[in-house]
RNA sequence: GGCCCCAUCGUCUAGCCUGGUCUAGGACGCUAGGUUCUCAUCCUAGAAACUGGGGUUCGAAUCCCCAUGGGGUCACCA
């Protein structure tokens, strides 16, 4: 039996921004097919590379869309989440998220360079511009526009634009009418000609008279009946293929076997499989292959709205508006400067004039609202990790329809388990809705699972990506006291943050008390009245004495705990930690301010002996007034 | 509007293909308890759905039809 060759699936993301987050589902599934035919291949004894193979591919034939770092950004989105590509461009990088335990100064230490990718296959650039560039688009063009299967057409876009009026307004559905010079399997020299002078022009395809059949893996076989597709463009008046064409093109060259992508695409697809029955490859004589279609279904917000960047701007928005109607002295002038940006451009985005995600973010860290992640980077930046997002989106539209020993669905499970169990007869039908409850929750159950060590060092790498400022001063001694001997702080206030922090990002909330000041922060007044209401001032001040017998070196959670329960048998306190809850609620309040904290023993420890003393004292004096 | 797709708790979904084992299961969220020095974690319990109507059948969440609802798409964007 003839090898049947590897499948090959592809992302083909135009870099027009970030990686969206069902852009990473789809690279997702995609990979994981193509990593479970390996996979299945290999255990055959076959060689590596030749049982699944996944592509990356740049779609920038939108000159005016398209940046270079647009299309590394997602590279690098991809990269953080892990999917790995096989072919596609390459991209250097130092992997994330990598910084381990070390000494004090707090800077990210990066791991070694790694590369992904590469352009092994000899199929040409990965970027359709290249390609484009390289002529490749144009040749098939040319011989379909000689096969009689495509024309030039001279209407300028305005022209087109009056005709689909026009059809609106007699409410019908506007279809580009065929020339009537124009003939199905007749090569129209005049027209060519025409076109090769170099009047302006784009290229259409000639729509065939039979009915497409689009066989899709996942909604079955979707008949479009003959007429319902126009001559549409190919090729654009500045010479780029369109998408349409660019897509079946490179797929074939490309040998992709399987497209899985978002449901959107499905009403695109009778196109591209009449333009491979009509194509046919220049190198090898041979038609045009049909891939195998399967398309997935589409993420939408708890609200049904479509899930775009443009939300982001929605929500910023919103607050700057309630902040102005809030507070007279906020005005488009005096925010303007604070934000760096024009005030004709401020007040523009306000107005829903334009929605620039600058402004947008900006807004966001002056008014302190959360804009809601929409790319994959925005997770990223908020706190998510890799495999939170990637167990979570992997569950939007597929499930691997497994019990657990208990009865209990599958749910959570790795890239390996992914890779290991995807199949394309699991994948749903029906539209999900992106609810950010219980990816929190996916988060938070991830962070709960790794070590005390793991979670330190991710921790650690986070801050000192996007909050280097907190976790310099995490470094620092509160008080600027020097720390306790013996203990690594870090690693303490990181094991007690663990459980309190559903992201990296808001684990700093739970750290606040070990990041402010000894001096720098109120006291809750209710924390206060309850603090003087009973004899809290006065167990305080006996935990204070007491404390401060305690050396520095021996400034540990065991030690402070075993004082506080000594203390408390002596006070003749309730046995047990009871007793030691009386003593810790005042002494919450006096180093923290709040209610609130990790175990008191810990939180002491992270603040060492001086820190400790220095705001019981405070609080002390502030409960005395 | 034309064409196409879809339809189980608020949400993600299992079950549907191969009708009975479904008084429809799990998870998130929610509610109520419990553990705990506060908070968080953790544990237990509860409320919560087969869109409607016809049909087929001894029997339908499961098959068929219609209605309704939701979505996609109709660019010289991808």
């Amino acid at each position: 039996m003839p090898s049947p060759g590897p499948v090959i699936t592809r992302f083909a993301p135009s870099p027009t921004g970030h990686l969206h987050i069902g852009g990473a589902r789809s690279a997702l599934f995609c990979w994981a097919f193509a990593q479970r035919a390996e996979m299945e291949h290999r255990a055959r004894g076959g060689t590596a590379g030749g049982g699944g193979r996944f592509m990356i591919r740049i779609e920038d034939t939108d000159q005016a869309r398209s940046s270079e770092e647009s299309a590394r950004g997602i590279l690098e989105d991809l990269a953080w989440l892990g999917i790995e590509w096989d072919d596609g461009p390459r991209l250097d990088y130092e992997p994330f998220a990598q910084a381990k335990d070390g000494p004090a100064p707090p800077t990210l230490a990066r791991g070694a360079r790694r590369t992904i990718g590469a352009e092994a296959r000899d199929v040409g650039s990965y970027f359709q511009a290249q390609r484009a560039a390289a002529g490749i688009y144009n040749a098939y063009i040319e011989s379909l526009v000689k096969a009689g299967r495509a024309y030039p057409a001279f209407e300028t876009p305005e022209q087109t634009e009056a005709m689909r009026r026009e059809f609106v307004a007699r409410k019908q559905t506007f279809k580009y009418p065929r020339p009537a010079d124009v003939l199905p399997g007749v090569f129209n020299e005049a027209r060519w000609a025409r076109a090769r002078k170099g009047d302006r022009h784009v290229v259409r395809f000639l729509m065939d008279a039979d009915a497409v059949v689009v066989h899709d893996q996942v909604l079955g076989d979707v008949r479009i009946a003959p007429g319902e597709v126009d001559d549409f463009v190919i090729r654009k008046a500045d010479g780029f293929p369109t998408y349409h064409f660019a897509v079946v093109i490179d797929d074939e060259l490309m040998g992709v076997t399987h497209v899985l992508r978002a449901q959107e695409h499905l009403a695109n697809t009778p196109r591209h499989v009449a333009m491979q029955r009509a194509l046919t490859r220049l190198d090898t004589g041979e038609p045009f292959r049909h891939p195998v279609y399967a398309h997935m279904p589409l993420i939408f917000n708890m609200d049904g709205t479509k899930m775009s960047k443009r939300d982001k701007a929605k929500t910023a928005r919103k607050a700057v508006k309630d902040a102005i109607a809030k507070d007279r002295s906020i005005t488009v002038a005096t925010l303007a400067p604070a934000l760096g940006v024009a005030e004709k451009d401020l007040a523009g985005f306000i107005a829903a004039d334009n929605d620039s995600i600058d402004i947008a973010a900006a807004l966001a860290g002056r008014l302190n609202v959360n804009l809601p992640e929409i790319e994959v980077y925005d997770f990223r930046r908020n706190g998510y990790l890799p495999e939170a997002i990637i167990n979570f989106i992997a569950l939007l539209g597929w499930n691997p329809g497994m019990k657990l020993d208990d009865g209990k669905d599958l749910e959570k499970f790795d890239r390996d388990f992914l890779a290991r169990h995807f199949a394309i007869d699991r994948i749903g039908k029906t539209n999900a809705k992106f609810d950010r409850a219980k990816l929190l929750s996916f988060n938070s159950d991830y962070i709960g699972k790794l070590s005390d060590a793991e979670f330190a060092a991710r921790w650690r790498a986070f801050l000192a990506e996007y909050e280097p400022e907190a976790l310099a001063a995490l470094f620092r001694s509160p008080g600027g006291h020097a720390g306790a001997t013996g203990i690594d702080r870090f690693a303490l206030l990181a094991s007690t943050i663990k459980p309190r922090a559903k992201t990296l990002r808001d684990g700093l909330t739970a750290a606040r008390f070990a990041l402010v000041a000894d001096g720098g922060y109120e006291f809750d007044p209710k924390a206060m009245d309850k603090l003087r209401a009973g004899n809290g001032v006065d167990l305080l001040g006996q935990a204070r004495q007491r404390l401060a017998g305690l050396g520095a070196p021996d400034w540990a959670p065991a030690t402070v705990h075993t004082l506080l329960e000594q203390l408390a048998r002596q006070l003749g306190l309730p046995e047990g930690n009871a007793g030691v809850g009386q003593l810790a609620q005042p002494l919450r309040v006096a180093v923290t301010g709040t209610a609130v904290s990790p175990g008191i023993a810990e939180t002491l420890a992270i603040l060492g002996r001086e820190s400790t003393l220095t705001r019981i004292d405070r609080c002390l004096a502030a409960a005395a007034v």
